[in-house]
DNA sequence: CTTGATTCTCCAGTCAAGGGGAGATTTTAT
DNA sequence: ATAAAATCTCCCCTTGACTGGAGAATCAAG
C-alpha cells in the first residue's frame, strides 16, 4: 500500500491532482490510516499512467473518466476508448480546419495592406474599413 | 449621444460586455447623466465594431486594447495592428503543427487496434499498454 | 402621478485542470 | 521523547471573456 507521496513519485501526479483525481472519481476513495492518511493499492500507479497516456492523447478527464467507469465494471474499454480517439480525431479535423480558415481571413486581410494609408477618421485602421 | 441599450443595438454588443469594455478600458468611459445613465458618443458604435473585427480575426481584447490604445494617443494603428496579425498567423501555425502532431499520435495508436484484445489484468486496455 | 422600461452597482458563477498556502494532525526517525 | 517530515482539510486563486441576478434608482410616456 502507498502513501500518497510515494503515489505521486511512482506515478509522476503531484500529490494535489491525486486528490482531485479522486475527488472527481477516476481513482477510488482509498483505504485510511488510523490518522486517516490515504493507502492506495499499487495499481492505482498504473490507472493514473492511463488517465496521463488518454490525456496526453487529448481526451478530457470527463471522458477518462467514461472509460474507466466501463473499465470498473469488468469490461475491456477498448472499444470505448477507441470511439473516442475516432471522435477526437474527428474534432481535431475541424479544428484545423477551423484554424485554416481564420489563417486564410488573416492572409486575405493582409493583402494590400499599406504601413501610411491615408488617415481616415471614420476608421479607427483605415487597412481594416469597420 | 446613446444610452447603452441603443448602442447595443446599433452595435451587436451585449449591454453587460459593454459595460465590461469599459472596465477593461476598451471603450472610454463615458459621459453620465444625472442619475448616472451612461452617454456614449456615436462613434463608440464604430470603436465597437472595430473590437469585434479583430475579435473575430482571433486577436485577444489585451491585444485589441494595445491597438486601440496607439489609435488613442493619435496614431494610425495599422503598423501595430499588421504585426500583431503577422505573429497571430504565426501563432496559428504553430497551434495547427500541435494539431497535427497530436493526430498522428492519435492515427499510430490507432493502427492495429482491435476490439477483442485478450484480456490483461496488468492493463486497463490492452491496446493501450500503459 | 404613476407605471413600466431601462439602467445602475455589486456580487457571483461559468469552463478546465489544477496550484498555493494556512493551520492542524499524524507518522517516522533519532 | 522529541523533532522533522508527511499528510490532512479547507478555502481561495488562476485564465478569458463574458453572463446572471438582486435590489435600487432613473427615465420616458400617458
Amino acid at each position: 500500500m502507498l502513501k500518497i507521496g510515494q503515489l505521486s513519485l511512482e506515478s509522476g501526479v503531484s500529490i494535489k491532482t491525486i486528490r482531485y483525481y479522486e475527488e472527481l472519481g477516476l481513482i477510488h476513495s482509498p483505504e485510511r490510516t488510523e490518522g486517516q492518511f490515504r493507502l492506495f493499492t499499487p495499481d492505482t500507479v498504473h490507472r493514473l499512467l492511463f488517465v496521463k497516456r488518454l490525456q496526453s492523447l487529448g481526451l478530457s478527464l470527463q471522458q477518462i473518466r467514461e472509460c474507466l467507469v466501463i473499465h470498473d465494471q469488468g469490461e475491456l474499454p477498448c472499444g470505448d476508448i477507441q470511439e473516442k480517439l475516432i471522435k477526437h480525431i474527428a474534432e481535431i479535423d475541424r479544428q484545423v480546419e477551423q484554424l485554416l480558415l481564420l489563417r486564410q481571413q488573416l492572409t486575405e486581410t493582409l493583402q494590400g495592406w499599406t504601413d501610411t494609408p491615408a488617415k481616415d477618421d471614420q476608421f479607427i485602421c483605415p487597412n481594416l474599413k469597420v
